[in-house]
DNA sequence: CCAGAACCTTGATCCAGATCAACCGGGATT
DNA sequence: AATCCCGGTTGATCTGGATCAAGGTTCTGG
């Protein structure tokens, strides 16, 4: 799948859900929306967007991994956000960007002009109500997030974060949950060191104990085989079955 | 101010600033929040919500300060927001509450039912525009809390709490920012610890250690003295001039 | 095929903050 | 005015994760 690919495709085409705005647009919205779209391709590791940066789009992930980060001065940086494919990016009514946003992979966006966006949304308030409701889901992720970063050990920390991408994982693969998961992990270590406020030499010791403890199978680097789901939500120390990330 | 002398107050009445709802908001729209109106008081310590309660109001805290926090089975608790005056609580178009709401100090809400409140915000973009707003500025300031929690030393903790507390402070006083603030602090050493993932002992500590440093100036427990504000964001190791809660 | 660069793992040591424990001071209760 | 309780402080010690350091494994390009 490359961007010329693209080209041709309308929104109801993409091979994501648009979570944003498809699900309720009539034909008349879809039409306004094909017009003020437009596919772009970042490769790996290239910068998205630049925190301080003016934004002129909006859109959604179609395909690839792009963080969100805070830095410093010092350097030290906090991710504040993973994006999956179906991930909206962007806020309208908002003037510049809060945080780099960063291709993990390389990434395919569906980006809509972000003017005639918000005009759009001013006359249609399900799209508006859609955004809050997505609003509302981030930042339910962000306090969860908040519970892991404040008072999770580092190895609940690697479950959780090994839970919420098996997770999203299976809600793009046709199946739906089992206990026996299997994942490529879209992170380097040191992506996941900066997601859970460790250092990449701890993620690595502690994905080693949950390997020798059985909880996961690695074949190589990245590819993780969770053989039970359950064992894995318990080393999060999770008590919820999982609503996170939405 | 008790609960009783509430009775005859409108909604333009109220001490604070209704950031949800009135401030662009005509006579009509305002009588139409009036009919659905009512205050409430909590007193310290009470619980004002629980997690997994269906809520049927959302509103804004009038006066008094009340937490938002996560538990775990086990009990380690983190605080994920912090309800000072003008706050709004709730969530139009969401059943549970996600999260124990407990008053740290007597609290006066000002709510609104929700049925009609969603009602209200269907037929008025603008209410709904405002909400989205403040719930894009609740996720900046849960993300900025991320970079706290995930990559601060324990003193930088306690100096960017302080900063967010006299800086919220400062909003609600005449004057403005000056370098010189001085405010009391609405929370126990306890309940700083859980917003900062930190254990009692060591905010009492740090809270100390920065006063021998003479960063802060301390009457009694709970009241501040910040003689250089400049100086307090400095040792928050925070390079904005601080947006943060918005 | 080799060199270099990413990325990852593992070991040794250190230290910030947790934990355990004792104590203080003021306000409410009796 | 004795007691208790709650919130806070301070000291002693322990430890989980950081830091410093040394390889190992792939992969890419020459």
């Amino acid at each position: 799948m490359n961007a010329s690919s693209f080209a041709q495709l309308r929104c109801g085409d993409c091979p994501i859900r648009h979570r944003a705005v498809c699900a309720r647009c009539n034909a008349d919205e879809l039409e306004a929306l094909d017009a003020i779209k437009y596919y772009r391709t970042y490769e790996a590791g290239q910068p998205i967007i630049w925190s301080g940066d003016v934004m002129n789009f909006v859109g959604s992930v179609v395909s690839g991994i792009a963080t969100l980060t805070q830095t410093m001065e010092d350097g030290r940086t906090q991710m504040v956000g993973l994006l999956l494919p179906s991930d909206f990016v962007g806020r309208p009514g908002r003037e510049g960007a809060a945080y780099d946003v960063v291709a993990t992979t390389d990434v395919v966006m569906c980006c809509f002009r972000k003017k005639p966006f918000e005009e759009l949304m001013e006359r249609t308030p399900h799209i508006a109500h859609r955004l809050l409701e997505m609003t509302l889901d981030e930042l339910d992720a962000a306090r969860e997030w908040m519970l892991v970063l404040g008072r999770k050990t580092a190895r609940e920390k690697i479950a959780s974060l090994l839970a919420i991408i098996a997770r999203r994982d299976a809600t793009l693969t046709p199946g739906g949950a089992t206990n026996r998961m299997v994942f490529d992990l879209p992170l380097t270590r040191e992506a996941m060191a900066d997601y859970l406020g460790l250092t990449l030499e701890t993620v690595s010791r502690q994905i080693s104990a949950l390997k020798k403890d059985g909880v996961i199978e690695l074949e190589g680097k990245r590819h993780v085989t969770v053989p039970d789901m359950r064992l894995l939500m318990e080393e999060a120390g999770d008590d919820s079955d999982g609503g996170f990330l939405g």
